[in-house]
DNA sequence: ACAAAAGTGTTGTGTTTACACCCATGT
DNA sequence: ACATGGGTGTAAACACAACACTTTTGT
């Protein structure tokens, strides 16, 4: 395996999805392409990956270029290498996903050269390149992580409902769940801390705050414990 | 994202995870390096991905030079892409790990310019570059795939018996099974057919003989069934 | 006859599902 | 007073775990 010249003939890069929650759906970051190709199409914000930076860094700079948002999920996903998927040449890109909540997002890394929005996952049709399906299977990834691991937080704000939470899921999967169970099911893991607080202002009965432990939730996630919603 | 020149300077590899089954311990196919670094440690077998093919054929193509076999499982697991993980140069690399019988390995292939052998994987320490983490994560995978889809029978010969399939269970799982409740669970998916043929030769009860149904498997696997062992 | 592995059911325990009504607040 | 979502328990069905003896063959 000698690294010889006539293999530098590939680009490197990667491509983040990054997940958000608002209003009870599920949305993705998306920019518009301002240069050919693919131009004016929708795409996942990407970029290459710098020659002397660790690979697992290069998304973690894209998400702080366009969210100004540091330490937040994100993980590794699939690697797309057909050679046809770049039209310009030959650009194999590594997909990671990352989970925010989208009220954290800093509004002044919109003024960002390229046009910059949240799309709702539902109504995305079409991106640039390769792009849906990548999306498409980092959405996979997540629906399944989501069922046994408590990742399901990090798209919420800190202090949350249950409803709130359960909305969360129900968008994820794409199915409805059962009230009672859900909240037996959750309450159960211990992940949650009671706020005793209280929401306000709204036209019926208030519903009660919860943060999560992050102490516990690490446990929790290092005992590869299940989680069937 | 344009294509630039500064950007050529990374290497693009692939490495296998060739597992195989053999007198109920699991197996990994190793080459020893002819050459630096690393010279005369075991490694991962693996190659550079030629600029004009595309990603998922190149651990085919290393596959297939190594042990004759093609069509056998093979998956994408994940990209390791350290800055130093290759003292020559940037060497970022796509790890895929492949499921293989054994005794279908064409011993021609031995004749290989480097040396190649199947190692016990509790017998393995130490590995060239970071091949070590990269194996790790492969069978952290393949444990977890093995209890929830049937994938566990491509290491198996055609025909097999139930107890040597609960012999590779427990040897990928790492922990002892109950006979009976294996037994039911397996036969309860309705994959395996029944040969109504038996053992011979065995100085005990002969045992029946089974064939895996590779249309009902399908089946399974696209429903995402769920299978706890 | 003995050794070796094959084969086979039942019972208790825990988990999952299905389901309907009262409560607290704002308007 | 009414509309809105918040909050709660129980019973039936199912899945899982634990467990021991008989059968068939070769030597």
């Amino acid at each position: 395996m000698s690294v010889g010249n006539t293999f530098f003939k590939t680009a490197f890069s990667v491509d983040n999805v990054i997940f958000g929650f608002d209003n009870s759906s599920l949305k993705i970051l998306l920019i518009k392409r301002a240069e050919r190709p693919f131009k004016d199409y929708w795409a996942l914000p990407g970029d290459l990956v710098f020659p002397d930076e660790d690979l697992d860094n290069a998304p973690k700079r894209v998400l702080k270029e366009l969210t100004g948002l540091e330490n937040v999920f994100l993980e590794q996903v699939a690697t797309f290498g057909k050679t046809d998927r770049h039209p310009k040449g030959r650009v194999i890109t590594v997909a990671y996903y990352s989970l925010v909540n989208i009220a954290n997002v800093n509004p002044k890394a919109h003024s960002f050269a390229n046009e910059l929005a949240w799309h709702e996952l539902s109504e995305i049709h079409t991106l640039a390149f390769d792009h849906m399906l990548i999306m498409q299977t980092c959405l996979q990834t997540l629906k399944s992580k989501v069922r046994t691991q408590p990742i399901g937080f990090e798209l919420l704000p800190q202090k949350f409902t249950l409803s709130e939470l359960q909305d969360l899921y129900e968008a994820v999967l794409g199915k409805p769940l059962d009230k009672r169970n859900f909240r037996k099911k959750i309450l159960s893991l211990g992940v949650l801390l009671d706020q005793e607080e209280y929401q306000q202002g709204v036209a019926h009965r208030p519903a009660k705050l919860f943060q999560f432990d992050r102490h516990r939730y690490e446990e929790a996630k290092s005992m590869g414990y299940t989680f069937e919603v």
